[in-house]
Formats: C-alpha cells, sequence, structure tokens
DNA sequence: ATAATAAATGTGTTTTTTACATTTACTGTT
DNA sequence: AACAGTAAATGTAAAAAACACATTTATTAT
C-alpha cells in the first residue's frame, strides 16, 4: 500500500483537441508528425509533460508552441491510461480541448507547424487513441455548450447572428429556427449590436456583434440553460 | 521535443472523492491515515497506480479495498499536478468521485478501515490539495445533477419520495416545493410505486419507489434537464 | 376518540418554448 | 432607373413547462 516503486512511475503525456469553425464547418487541428515515433502519421499535437511543469502549463506550452496562441479556452477532458495504449511507452495521456479563433495568423502558424484543419465529419486516423479522444471531445463539446457559452469561443471578435446560428447547427448537428435562435440569443442579453454589417454572404448583410465581456464571463460563470 | 528522459516520469496517484447520503445529508468519506506519510492525518482514500494498471482499474482497487464494493458509480473529476503538490513525490493525481449507497455492510468496513462519514458542510482539514478536491468534486455533481439522474445513485434500492427530494436539496443546498418536486420526478417515467410503506419518518408512511432500470438507463445515458 | 405528524394531492398563473411566413436591405444586371 | 436575386430580419399565436400556493389524508400514540 506505501511501496512506492520506481518501476511505477510513468511518463505523462497531453495531448490537445484543437477545434476551430470556419465557412460554417467545426474543424479539427491535426498534425502530421515530423518525428519518430510515427513519423508522417497524422497525430493530435501532444507532448510529455516536464517533471518541473503542471498538466496544464504542458497543454499551455504545446498550444503555444503549435498554434502560436495564448490565453485560449483549454479545459480538461480526460485521462487516457489503458496498459496497452502505446506500444512504446508506459505513458498516460491527459487529453485537453481546446477552442480557437480561426485566422490568417493561425493559418500561417498551423502551416508551418505541418497542420491541417478537417472537418469533424470527416477525421482522418489518428495515431494510438487519439481518434477516441476526439468523439469524446466532440461529446463533451455538445454537452458543455448547452450550458456554458463556449460556443461564443470559436468566433472571431465580430460575427454575426446567423454565423453564431450556424456555429451551434455544426455542434449540435442539427439546423435550428432562425427566429427563435435569435430570440434567445438576444434574450440572454450578452452580445452587442454595432453598425457595420457582415456582407460576405449576402447582399442585404447582415449586422456585425460583438460580446458584452462582463456579461460574458458572469455568463459563463454562472452557467445557464442553453438547449435549443 | 522528442527527448523521452527518464527525469521526466510521474508517480501517478487517484484518490477518491466518495460521497454517501444518510438522515437527509449529503456526506463525504474521510480516512484516516495508517500509514507515512502523513500518518495519523484525514485524507481521502488514494493509491498509487500500478505499472501495470489503468487509472480506472486503480480507483475500482481502491474503492473496493476501501468500501468493499464494485459496480460503483465513479467518474473522473480531473487531475491534479502542481509542481508543489506534494513534498515527498513529484506525483500527479487523478481524483475521481464516487456515489456510493450507504448501508449496514458499508458501515462495518467503513469502521475496519478507520473511516468517517463528514457532512459535506463540515469537512475537516485533509492533507495536501483534498480539500480542493472535494469542493471541485461538489461544484461538479452539482453541474451533472441538472442533466443526469445522479441523484438516485446514493439512494438505497428502495426509497421514498421525500427522501429523494431531500438527496436533490442537499446537492443544490436548497429547498424545493413538494407538489413540484413530485410532479417533475414522476414526469420522467422512471420510478415505480411499491406496495410498501416507510413510516420511519411519519405515522402515515411513504410509498416506497424503485427504478425501472433500462428507463433509468436511457435517461443516465440521453441526459435530460433536471433544473430545479 | 383525539391529537399529532408528515405524505399526498390539484389548480390557476406565469414563463418559456415551439412552430411557422412575410418583408426588408442591398447588390449586380439589364 | 428598374428589376431580380439573396440572405437577413422580424412577430404572433399555441403549446408546454415552471411556478406558487393550501388542504386533505393515513397512520400512530395517547
Amino acid at each position: 500500500m506505501n511501496s512506492y516503486q520506481e518501476k511505477d512511475k510513468f511518463y505523462v503525456a497531453v495531448d490537445c483537441i484543437i477545434f476551430g469553425f470556419e465557412e460554417g464547418k467545426l474543424k479539427l487541428l491535426v498534425f502530421n508528425r515530423k518525428l519518430n515515433p510515427f513519423k508522417d502519421s497524422l497525430s493530435l499535437i501532444g507532448s510529455f509533460v516536464k517533471i518541473g511543469e503542471s498538466v496544464s502549463d504542458a497543454s499551455k506550452r504545446i498550444l503555444k508552441e503549435s498554434t502560436g496562441l495564448q490565453n485560449v479556452y483549454m479545459k480538461e477532458l480526460k485521462t487516457y491510461s489503458s496498459v496497452d495504449r502505446d506500444p512504446g511507452f508506459r505513458c498516460i495521456s491527459i487529453a485537453q480541448y481546446a477552442l480557437i479563433r480561426i485566422n490568417k495568423y493561425i493559418k500561417n502558424t498551423v502551416k508551418e507547424n505541418q497542420a491541417t484543419w478537417f472537418d469533424i465529419d470527416i477525421i482522418p486516423k489518428l495515431i494510438l487513441d487519439h481518434n477516441l479522444m476526439v468523439s469524446n471531445a466532440l461529446k463533451r463539446i455538445e454537452e458543455i455548450a448547452r450550458y456554458k457559452p463556449i460556443g461564443f469561443e470559436l468566433l472571431p471578435e465580430k460575427f454575426t447572428i446567423p454565423q453564431l446560428q450556424s456555429l451551434y447547427e455544426a455542434i449540435y448537428r442539427k439546423s435550428l429556427d432562425p427566429r427563435n435562435f435569435r430570440k434567445k440569443i438576444l434574450s440572454f442579453d450578452v452580445i452587442i449590436k454595432l453598425e457595420e454589417k457582415d456582407k460576405s454572404s449576402s447582399k442585404k448583410g447582415a449586422y456585425l456583434y460583438k460580446f458584452d465581456h462582463t456579461k460574458y464571463q458572469k455568463l459563463q460563470e454562472s452557467g445557464y440553460n442553453f438547449e435549443i
């Protein structure tokens, strides 16, 4: 019971399930491995946790290295620890899911890192148990989206209501009524209408909105009900 | 990046936050440590994960050893990995919360293990970051109870509606209207009324109910909305 | 027979959710 | 300048769910 044995020490890894949203589709960031093991295979981005850092430090480090981003929405998903999960090492991995805003800067960093955005409906075979991690993460964000306003994390600073709707449609995998959606979102009193319009997808243009960060924060903390 | 260094290996522990429900109160199972380090201090029950087992195997093993129970509702809470969390070892702990039914059998095993049930409102100082784990777990079950029928895990096979209500009152820390509570619970169509009554808390007696396990399972999987 | 106790029950009101179709603002074309 | 095309924006009535609230009932102990 109290027998601390050197043999019972583990490598601890983190793997990051990075989601983005673009062109009405929820996307996953997949990396082409540059090094062995599994060189040239597809995988999530990950790393071993160093002895002098916490798991969340390690996740932040990896996210920074691979996308250049800091201060990202990232949460622990779960631990993957099957004895045979990694044929090379006895290694547990603590998966983290992150929601990021795709923009030009990200696109460049992503390219440098030999990474690709995949539509979540067509995720390729990834190494080890990474496909399982992805499907668990998708389930988790679907659950969380029902009571926390996480959807917003994936949108740019300025966004339109139809964009927000299409994001929720992507998360819930079903289509929503635009009148009811708009009504509900506005009832949260957390987005502010701007004068500008986005005309990229219609001639009429849709008004851009931004968050009221203070109210958004409160909603984030308190939780709420966003069953749609 | 790909430098696997022996020095970056960790002890991996699990700690179990075990909740029960008795006499209208939500309780936490706290153990008196029999061995060093921290001999005679209070703590959650835990153990190092062995190299040949998964984290969930380890949790099950510990729960079995400490309570005699198997097939318990147990879920991963989160990983605790601060560099300075344990002064003795560089050790991460993957906390698990469990919901169990308190009964005579448990009570004996618990006594043998020098464990005590503490009302969640008066939890003593525990070792390391265990108090943090407990408060995180309490928050988690409160969240989960809103969309999964976990409350039932804590009740005996046969239970009354007032008992179920007092459990939800303990989880949500507020009192509920008995008419509305009963109506909502029955609307889920997941409990079956028995002929027997429980007369331990009133002269009239309250009818006992049991779960419809099939429907209960479906509800558990699908999630639902249990905001009260 | 009576008192005491908690269990069981019903209804009207308010709030939220749902279903559903038309008009509007703007652009590009003729 | 008129027109066609496109997605955005809007309102309302009906149904369902949530809420607030008081009385009656079954049983035991005296």
